[in-house]
DNA sequence: TCTGGGGTCCTAGGACCC
DNA sequence: TCTGGGGTCCTAGGACCC
């Protein structure tokens, strides 16, 4: 890990929101809720009277009568992502992008050629503002983890820098809520020991905490409070998994009307795959009941796929063998997706005969039963001289 | 806070194999 | 006759992120 701070984690701010206010000026300055049912985006004026992404758009009509709602307009944010990736590979050929709105840039090798982490930065800031017209946050730190948060303080529209000799100082006066994968559930779980800060955390034990979270979750969090995070940052990886959901509404659904669902989505899913030539093996159905519990119901093939019939007929298994819950429970949410993308076919076990070394593997696991291992690795080292004539059962 | 759409990673049990 | 440990794959559920 390089020992200065020069990893920067770039944030666009209310994303969806800004690129609405960008492309039209009477929304400028005004609340902003970007989606209907559910706000997908608020404009930081909107987040002033608390509405938050993924609340209710009733609550948040509650919260800002006055908002300007606006339906989303998903072609112009891949746009504007794509003109903002431009611009971060320009300055640095390692991105790593998180989502369609942020992405790690390590400039460590850059000072000679373009300056300081802070003014590359600054310089980055300056262009996404000139060229896309978007406002966008930068943290700069030691570590991927560190950048993240830096940038969450910092916004909107801000620049903060954490040197190495002050990370501790920064870091341990922060809510837990500010851990990388610290949320609603976690933050209660801890907050019911008391735990409020990041330096409360980092002075509990890291067993403490694994015996509290579980392994992976406790491990992680203590390596966070104490900034341990040797991940680097990673070029071009790719997605594991793709799909499609819909959400249904309240109304009583006929499997007539499941299935027509189920099939323009597996559609949508496999034309996606297809176009980014990604078969995929584990075909999962999504479901999310009337009282807004979830569940999956999930099929893996044997050969990877990316064909519309084959993935129907799996989720339409899936949704078959669901049907008797979905009567009994009602049907919110119905969704399809496709993991074990580029997975390897599994070669089903051939049967005892067919397989090459099935009387070889008869052989040794006789002499070991009956002369024990010892046996075995003189016979193995005998027939390495004497050839495959050597007798390795004696009759 | 009464509910979108797209993802990631972890856990845990069972099957199966060595 | 009884007793092992380790690894992979599959399925289902859950927490979390934007």
């Amino acid at each position: 890990m390089s020992p200065d701070a020069s990893i920067l984690h770039a944030d666009l701010d209310a994303f969806y929101a800004s690129v609405e206010q960008r492309d039209d000026p009477r929304l400028r300055g005004r609340p902003v809720i970007v989606g209907g049912g559910v706000v997908l985006a608020a404009s930081y004026e909107a987040k002033a009277y608390g509405i938050r992404s993924a609340m209710g758009g009733r609550q948040a009509r509650l919260l800002c009568p006055d908002a300007v709602v606006v339906p989303p307009r998903m072609s112009a944010y891949s746009a504007a992502s794509r003109a903002v990736f431009d611009i971060f590979r320009d300055t640095t050929p390692l991105v790593e992008g998180l989502s369609i709105d942020e992405a790690f840039l390590d400039v460590g090798g850059l000072r000679r050629l373009a300056g300081a982490p802070v003014d590359i930065a600054a310089r980055l800031r300056r262009t996404v503002r000139d060229r896309v017209g978007l406002p966008i946050t930068v943290g700069v730190a030691r570590t991927k983890f560190l950048a993240k948060v830096a940038s969450g303080v910092a916004k909107p529209d801000g620049l903060l820098v954490v040197s190495p000799e002050r990370e501790l100082d920064f870091l341990h006066p922060l809510p837990v809520e500010r851990l990388w994968g610290v949320g609603p559930v976690t933050a209660a779980r801890l907050r019911d020991r008391r735990i409020r800060t990041v330096g409360h955390v980092a002075r509990l034990g890291e067993s403490a905490l694994v015996s509290l979270l579980g392994a992976a979750a406790g491990r992680h969090l203590h390596a966070l409070a104490h900034n341990r995070d040797p991940r680097p940052v990673r070029v071009g990886h790719r997605r594991g998994s793709m799909g499609a959901q819909h959400a249904l509404g309240l109304g009583p659904r006929s499997p007539a009307e499941l299935d027509a669902i189920l099939a323009g989505l597996v559609d949508r899913v496999t034309r996606r795959m297809r176009s980014a030539g990604r078969p995929g093996r584990t075909v999962v159905l999504r479901l999310r009941f009337a009282d807004y519990r979830r569940a999956t119901r999930s099929r893996t093939l044997a050969k990877a796929s990316a064909d519309t019939a084959v993935v129907l007929g799996a989720a339409r298994a899936l949704l078959r063998t669901a049907l008797p819950e979905i009567d009994r429970r009602g049907v919110t949410l119905l969704g399809v997706s496709v993991g074990n993308l580029d997975g390897h076919e599994v070669q089903p076990p051939l049967p005892f005969d067919a397989h090459p070394g099935a009387e070889l593997d008869a052989a040794v696991d006789a002499v070991r039963d009956r002369f024990g291992s010892a046996a075995l690795t003189r016979a193995a080292l005998l027939g390495r001289e004497s050839g495959p004539e050597m007798p390795l059962l004696p009759d």
